[in-house]
DNA sequence: AGTAATCGTGAAGGCCGTTCACGGAAGTTG
DNA sequence: CAACTTCCGTGAACGGCCTTCACGATTACT
């Protein structure tokens, strides 16, 4: 609702055809020009955007609703990468290890938060309504940790009461929120400590109790085949 | 060093008794003003505060040293608040009661940041360094939840290792995150399912396990107390 | 060819933070 | 008292932000 739809135009007109095919492409170039301010760290405005784009900034309310609308696409377009990412980071691991899967999905969970701490505050920080109005916009997903639950919904021990999994991802969120906010010291983050704590909790939690060796390991696998597709982050086994 | 020294003029003469003795107290009033605006979930801007105080925004920057200044000051201002409300939560509940004094700071805890949603965002939410750039201002405090564990030491069953205590903070602080942040679903906020579930656990850790009952007591007095003072929050015990 | 729709532009309004020269008020000093 | 110094709030101004608007040019359809 919130971008323009593609197939219609503002009041409501059949768009002609040959036009609308070169529509949808612009809403994405957009939403990829918002991405790659994000991945460098500049502020996303709409001016950047635009100038990111070769255009100036009112072009852009052809396309998309304004500033809160923007956030809303590029909240999407970030956590479909991160349901992506996690998914990748499982499947090696059978789905007759659901601790395994879970300990790598929650390590690649960590891995990106560190790598995008932009995009994570974007999603995963605070979401509108009741702010102090200041933020252009924040995160607008009804529900992101329910939302990825249901996507990549992490194995309990056998038919676990579900709200065992949301406990264990609410976990992980805090731990993770924590080390790319800033409010623990660095130093701790960089050695892992609290991450590997958490780990060792959310492990048993799906049933793998003293197989902390285990799940290390799997922990270390998620870390190298991060780095191999050229991302970085602390190792956490320092 | 951020807000200028009320003692010291800005080129570093001494100044006059007579006139410094006023001072301070207008630091504290602008402080006070953004509190207001705070809670009032108005946009904290030194023109809304400036207006507040009844003058111009320029005039703050004889107290003040610019919007970020101010965020900071916000920002600890808040941060006492919350460690006095939650000694004061633990107070009733002897020494020798460790798990009730941990489960009665962390009620109250969520209580305050349930109640003040834009106070929490400021202090515990994304801080400065590798954001978007398009805040404002964002919660500067080295480590705040470093400095809570230090200020607040949560007992751990003797001498629990230190780092327990901070991962006990850590999954309340994840639990009450996302509960503010709104990424859960309103209604399990309402029920206060995931928290109580959250409790449990901080209980067992705090060497109070199969105590559930008697700390779900502790909870609701917490609770009740906190709604004598004027304040409310949705009854977990629905 | 003529008509209609699309789409980017510059200008403008309103908000923000911030800097600056100015002038009035208050204090200190002779 | 008078003169001087210091403080401190102001309005103007700059740049940046989002957003709306009328306009003109380009494009597509008939």
């Amino acid at each position: 609702m919130n971008p323009v739809d593609p197939a219609r135009d503002r009041r409501g007109r059949a768009a002609p055809a040959g036009r609308a095919r070169g529509r949808p492409a612009t809403v994405e170039s957009i939403v990829g020009a918002g991405r790659a301010l994000l991945r460098q760290g500049r502020a996303v405005t709409l001016r950047a955007v635009a100038t990111e784009l070769g255009c100036t900034a009112p072009a852009l309310y052809r396309y998309i609703d304004g500033a809160a609308a923007l956030g809303e696409l590029l909240s999407e377009d970030v956590f479909v990468e991160v349901v992506g990412e996690l998914t990748a980071a499982g499947e090696p691991y059978g789905e007759d290890d659901p601790a395994a899967r879970l300990v790598a999905a929650a390590t690649a969970f960590r891995g990106w938060a560190l790598d995008n701490r932009a995009e994570f505050r974007l999603v995963f920080g605070a979401a509108r309504g009741g702010g102090s109005g200041a933020e252009p916009f924040a995160g607008p997903l009804g529900g992101v940790l329910t939302r990825l639950v249901r996507q990549w919904p992490p194995p309990g021990p056998e038919g676990a009461e579900p709200d065992g999994a949301l406990a264990a991802w609410a976990q992980l969120y805090g731990i993770v929120a924590l080390e790319v906010f800033g409010h623990v010291r660095p130093r701790l983050i960089r050695s892992g400590a609290l991450f590997r704590a958490v780990m060792r909790e959310v492990g048993a939690r799906a049933g793998a109790a003293g197989d902390g060796d285990r799940l290390a390991e799997v922990s270390r696998e998620v870390l190298a085949r991060r780095a191999l597709t050229g991302r970085a982050v602390p190792a956490p086994g320092g």
